[in-house]
DNA sequence: AGCTTGTGCTTGCAAAAAGCAAGTACAATG
DNA sequence: CATTGTACTTGCTTTTTGCAAGCACAAGCT
């Protein structure tokens, strides 16, 4: 551990440039997969991939589930701990739409967080799906 | 740019384990020159301390002026638009206080964080020093 | 059964970034 | 006028990333 700093710590999970990405989709997009990541437009690929999965189970941001009848796949999910993360996401995403020419959030989510932050945050906490992709 | 998504241009910027360091020595304590933030105790070389610093100017995140009186210095701040970021690196650094083993933040900042949050954006809107340090 | 497709990775290799130590140009200091 | 301090820069090695291909296994189709 390079320091005591708590935001020091944080980035040695979340700092670089995919890991909070992988976090987004989960937590606000249906996406749950590991082929659902590498779709997600980013242009990731596929090892950085997992090994930043691997590196959030292990850090207990996310879970890791076989999928039910689909033997070789798994389903991945924000724990509650990765949940916590979204007072987190929602400042910076405002913060970059706000500051960042030609970066973006879908209107219906800045609505809801800016006006609405607590009804927001109460359905990311109850896991809901905000953003529904045909995947 | 990878996509229109804010938080993926955010992470452009500031997505990587060094820049948002950076913006956290400006944002609470009174470090404002390169040797200070070589001196900050996080080990980061510096040729990637001259590099996140041209990139954070570039951004409009801080802003580089000459140090009065004497010559060869220079003093970095917060932009308009790097003071604003003070929500995230509030959220994010609460999240990894209490989701990261032994990851610290000073109480007193703490408490201003998850009590007093208006007045402690409005002492960081106004470049308060908050931890003041005998540089 | 056997062939094809889809899935979540793994591997190999080239390119980019990071880390480290030393060096440099210039200003202030003694 | 030599020494120290400052903000970088340079050269080189190590690590990480990116890209393409490969692989083992599962499911689906004929």
């Amino acid at each position: 551990m390079r320091s005591q700093c708590a935001l020091a710590n944080g980035l040695e999970i979340l700092g670089d440039r995919w890991t909070l990405l992988i976090v987004r989709d989960l937590m606000f997009t249906n996406r749950c997969e590991f082929s659902h990541f590498m779709q997600s437009g980013e242009g990731i690929s596929s090892n950085i991939l997992a090994d930043r999965l691997e590196r959030l189970v292990e850090h207990g941001v996310i879970s890791k589930q076989p999928h039910p009848g689909h033997g070789k796949k798994y389903i991945y999910r924000l724990t509650d701990v990765g949940l916590k993360l979204a007072p987190t996401v929602i400042e910076f995403s405002l913060w970059a739409a706000e500051n960042i020419e030609g970066a973006f959030v879908p209107p219906s989510l800045v609505e809801l967080m800016q006006g609405g932050r607590e009804k927001l945050l109460g359905l990311i906490y109850q896991r809901q799906t905000l953003i529904h992709l045909d995947l």
